[in-house]
RNA sequence: GGGCGGUUAGCUCAGUUGGUUAGAGCGCAGCGUUGACAUCGCUGAGGUCAUAGGUUCAACUCCUAUACCGCCCA
């Protein structure tokens, strides 16, 4: 029985991941190790709110920071990611007050306790379905630490937080205009404000004058002409206000205007807020329900009057009005004004409405008493941080959307009207005193009185969040997790939530610990639906991660979140894009099947004993059998120091072609995901495992694995298990799933050796391979490259010349300066490109032979007796438009040479230049020379007939022909291979006779 | 009103200090059950890199302007 028979012919990601999870936790492989010489790498995950499930924005971020936190495991660092989720203050009362309707109940029916009592309960249950959601993502978490934002020890940082603030002075109560959800019924902040254009109506609206002395009585009646979007808050009018400089209003100035409906005096002021180009140029003043109002209000002492309750319908003081809700009041003013011949015209207006981020209500600006945080004196220090290059924010763009934002900040109003919250810890005495303490007071702090209340509000979710990264190692207690784990490393997260979360623990890990909580922000893109819409619960296209986890497995959705985006860009999720992510995860699995069938599975058998693995844990049939056969034979790390020595001495070219592909792309993947670009670090581990491991080594490997050279033999398996290997430590961060289940496999096939050395128990805490150079190999790469350039150009021909696939055939390659090197790929070559070996003739100088196709590649030529198959008509357009394009090479080459080109660039690229020139000018002269022998042929008068068959002319002499004149220019496309650019062109000729 | 991002193959997108002939996936065309893989293999077609200028020996890449799309802030 071999290992192959274990690995099924295809992968099935549903009976691997949620075992493979399961079993690294309970081995602890998700805790760090504390180790005082070391420094740590920490991520706080971004805790998501507890008020349901998780969408793809979560999966998102999972993707990348488990990539990171999985990266730094494998390079050594103790690593630590602190899972948890957000108590979400309104967003979560909502959505349970929202079930509670359902049942016909409110939260005012059932009473503070008893609500929150069952906010508990809801968060107890989709606290565990989110938990399980990130577990299935792959997420290594630990979560022996997880936390919520309403735990014990988090409530008491808030508390400590607020009384720092507060006796510092940077926190305080009062009257402002803010804004307001008359749904959610409490104040939110700016930043939960969203604004949308609209296109409104603008009233016009006629209020008359206060006659200047009772003689004016007589006269008819003056008025003053004001435009507003808001009729309704005529009721709160203080005053008109007019630019100072206007001089259409002038005169009016310092004159009492009487308000419509209510009959209100109120002064006509000037101000230079007020945009003459506006309207009439005259404005009404409600310092209640207006933020420029308000300004305005606050310059010219004027009265501040409130018209609108709590729920938005409008107060006593509204006058006939009382009672209505805003809506329906604004359409009975309006009325009464047309009735009273006061509203002059409507007009259509382009204006921004705010609405509530968790309702999507229209707020009301009102005046409310409020807590607030100054919070210039922080955003100060935040700035310096970032700009002393403490924080280092990626993509550096959003740099200035920070600072802008942090320099025309604005005091933060954190209480909230809610009962699922931090309770301000504020208490007053029937005095009126306020009391501020870190444990519930029992008397006032200012008259002694024990007559106290607590202060009824919560604070904003966000004032919490800020405290993420330290609240959750134990801060304000010096724990030992504190003194280690903190600072954390890197904060990732959407750009979408700078402002909300990032800015305020960068202030706050300043305010409270002294420290920039993190050196680095690492900021994604947006997740996105098909259409590119935004998604969210309103728009009904937000999905369930698990259901593509399902259908396309864990590792396919996280590797097509990383690859399929440029760091810091939104991106779409595509069913083609998880397709082929999933195929990927085929791909390595039956790469992986291959080199596991291949470590010699009779040995494999006969040694088997027994080993710690998977199937302890995890009651899987593959690890149970797994450990019956398990066979040790030499380590990964033997067969790795194997392959090291045995590449120097005996090695082929393929198998130093590979070593040198593979130590580049440990180079290579490593360095992009130093800087961030884990993206173009997958697609190149892409490409490699794909294009290069699979479909070159791979397969020039079976020549030397079904020969009979022994040692080579021995070599080539140590090679493939040395690179598989390799590769799969490289992907093991973004595809943890698949890479763990297929190495486990590989490690099984060699097992522990003699010497006693051990491999780690599981890929996710091997170690991260280095980059050797001594495997660098530019000559073997420039050698295999011409190989494969041959291999192309027959497979080309082949495929042009409609020879049946199967079919083996003869060719003779005149290898010029090559020979060497064709001679002793020789069997290669004829494995790959399917010909003869016993027909394959490789000389350094050879003749055509009759009636055969010649191509020309990397500076050899083949040719190929398909004698009777070739179409002249064809060949001669083929070859013509060929000559076409290498003319065109080389007259831009030759353009390019003798410009001040050859001067002024750099040697190394003038010399590529040239070689490059040089080498289309010796192609030029083979395919002259084919042309002519072809020419000689046609007008021999050989007619183009053909004889097998299955051969058949080749579709569109006139198109190609058609081509050259149009395109004739254009380049042979690029070939897959990364860092090695090829450009197989087979140019096909009949020889003459 | 201020700012940012985008515009590259039919579609969705990469392209990181400017340097040969711009790449991928999907789709499309042809061929294929070759002892890892049809969730696959081989071959091919397909782009004046939004437009107009400029800098440079050299521009998808840097600068300026314009157009269109999207986002953020006010």
């Amino acid at each position: 029985m071999s290992n192959q028979d274990e690995m099924p012919k295809a992968y099935d990601p549903r009976q691997v991941e949620e075992r493979l999870y399961d079993w690294w936790e309970a081995r602890g492989y998700f805790q760090p190790r504390i180790d005082p010489k070391k420094k740590p790498f920490v991520i706080s995950i971004p805790p998501p709110n507890v008020t349901g499930e998780l969408h793809h924005g979560h999966a998102m971020f999972i993707a990348f920071e488990d990539l990171m936190i999985r990266w730094r495991r494998m390079m050594g660092d103790p690593t630590l990611w602190v899972p948890g989720s957000d108590h979400a203050g309104i967003a979560t009362q909502n959505v349970v007050e929202k079930a509670l309707a359902k049942q016909g109940i409110t939260r005012q029916q059932l009473g503070r306790e008893e609500f929150v009592k069952r906010v508990w309960e809801w968060k107890a249950e989709y606290g565990g379905i989110i938990t399980h959601q990130i577990r299935r993502l792959g997420a290594s978490c630990d979560w022996t630490r997880e936390r919520f934002t309403l735990d014990d020890g988090l409530s008491r940082a808030v508390r400590e937080a607020f009384v720092r603030l507060y006796e510092k002075g940077l926190i305080y109560r009062g009257p402002r205009l803010i804004n307001w959800c008359p749904r959610c019924e409490t104040a939110i902040s700016d930043l939960e404000v969203e604004h949308e254009d609209t296109t409104g109506k603008l009233y016009y609206v006629r209020y008359k004058l206060e006659p200047e002395s009772p003689i004016s009585n007589l006269q008819p009646p003056e008025f003053i002409m004001v435009a507003t979007t808001r009729p309704e808050t005529i009721l709160g009018d203080t005053a008109v206000a007019v630019h100072p400089r206007d001089k259409r209003y002038k005169h009016l100035m310092g004159r009492i205007a009487i308000l419509p409906a209510l009959g209100r005096r109120i002064p006509i002021i000037a101000d230079d807020a007020v945009d003459p180009e506006f309207g009439t140029g005259a404005v009404k003043v409600t310092p209640g329900h207006d933020a420029t109002d308000y300004d305005i209000g606050q310059r010219h002492h004027l009265q501040i009057i409130n018209v609108m309750n709590n729920d938005a319908t409008i107060r006593e003081n509204g006058g006939p009005y009382a009672g209505m809700d805003r809506y329906a009041a604004r359409a009975k003013f309006v009325q009464d004004l047309q009735r009273d011949g006061l509203l002059d015209h409507v007009q259509d207006h382009a204006m921004s409405i705010g609405r509530c981020q968790r309702c999507d209500t229209i707020v009301e600006p009102l005046i409310s008493t409020q807590w607030f945080v100054k919070i210039a004196p922080l955003a100060q220090a935040g700035i310096k941080a970032v700009k002393r290059g403490d924080i280092k924010i990626v993509p550096a763009r959003f740099n200035k959307v920070y600072f802008d934002w942090m320099t025309h900040i604005r005091d933060w109003c954190i209480s909230r009207q809610l009962w699922w919250g931090h309770r301000i810890p504020v208490w007053y005495c029937e005095h009126g005193h306020q009391t501020c303490a870190r444990t519930d007071p029992t008397e006032c702090a200012v008259c002694g009185s024990q007559n106290l209340t607590q202060d009824e509000d919560v604070l904003d979710t966000w004032f919490s969040s800020g405290l993420w990264p330290f609240s959750t190692l134990g801060w304000p207690d010096e724990t030992e997790d504190y003194k280690y784990f903190y600072p954390t490393s890197v904060l990732e997260t959407g750009y979408d939530i700078l402002f909300f979360w990032v800015a305020r623990m960068i202030m706050d890990g300043l305010e409270f610990t002294g420290k920039a909580p993190f050196h680095t922000v690492y900021l994604h893109g947006l997740m996105r639906d098909e259409k590119g819409e935004k998604m969210s619960k309103s728009k009904g296209n937000v999905a369930n991660p698990l259901d593509v986890v399902r259908d396309y497995s864990a590792d396919a959705l996280r590797f097509t979140i990383v690859t399929a985006s440029a760091p810091g860009a939104d991106m779409k999720l595509f069913p083609e894009k998880l397709e082929n992510a999933r195929n990927f995860g085929n791909k390595i699995w039956n790469i992986a099947r291959f080199v596991v069938s291949n470590l010699e599975p009779s040995v494999i058998a006969s040694e088997a004993k027994q080993s710690p693995n998977p199937g302890e844990i995890a009651s899987s049939r593959s690890f149970d059998s797994a450990a019956k056969t398990a066979a040790p034979l030499r380590t990964l790390l033997a067969m790795t120091r194997d392959a090291l020595s045995l590449v120097t001495r005996h090695s082929s070219l393929s198998d130093r072609w590979i070593l040198s592909r593979l130590n580049h792309l440990v180079a290579a993947v490593t360095e992009h995901f130093e800087n961030w670009n884990f993206g173009e670090g997958d697609r190149q581990i892409y490409e490699f495992l794909w294009s290069e491991f699979a479909d070159w080594y791979i397969e020039a490997s079976k020549v030397a694995l079904y020969g009979t050279d022994e040692s080579a033999q021995q070599r080539t398996r140590a090679i493939l298990a040395h690179t598989l290997d390799t590769s799969l430590r490289l992907l093991h961060p973004t595809m943890p799933f698949v890479t763990e289940e297929a190495w486990q496999h590989l490690k099984r096939a060699e097992m522990q050796d003699a010497r006693g050395e051990t491999e780690p128990e599981a890929l996710m805490i091997a170690p991260w391979p280095k980059a050797s150079k001594k495997f660098f190999d530019a000559r073997a790469e420039k050698e295999f490259a011409v190989v494969m350039d041959i291999i192309r150009a027959i497979r080309n021909a082949r495929a042009e010349f409609n020879v049946e696939p199967g079919k083996k055939i003869a060719a003779v390659i005149s290898a010029g300066s090559a020979f060497n090197l064709l001679e002793s790929q020789r069997e290669v070559i004829a494995a790959l490109a399917r010909l003869d070996p016993a027909a394959l003739q490789i000389a350094k100088r050879a003749d055509k032979p009759a009636q055969s196709l010649a191509l020309v590649a990397a500076k050899s030529e083949v040719y190929l007796p398909l004698a009777g198959m070739i179409d002249v008509e064809k060949e001669h357009a083929r070859l013509t438009n060929e000559i076409a394009k290498v003319r065109g090479d080389i007259a831009r080459a030759e353009k390019l040479l003798a410009s001040e080109f050859s001067t002024r660039a750099p040697k190394d690229v003038v010399q590529k230049a040239r070689a490059q020139l040089a080498a289309n000018q010796e192609r030029l002269g083979k395919l002259d020379a084919q042309l002519a022998g072809l020419e000689g042929r046609r007008t021999n008068g050989e007619t183009n007939k053909r004889m097998k068959g299955r051969a058949k002319p080749v579709k569109g002499t006139k198109a190609a022909q058609k081509t050259q004149v149009a395109k004739g220019t254009r380049p042979a496309r690029r070939k897959r291979l990364s860092g090695r650019r090829t450009t197989p062109r087979a140019t096909g000729a009949l020889a003459p006779r």
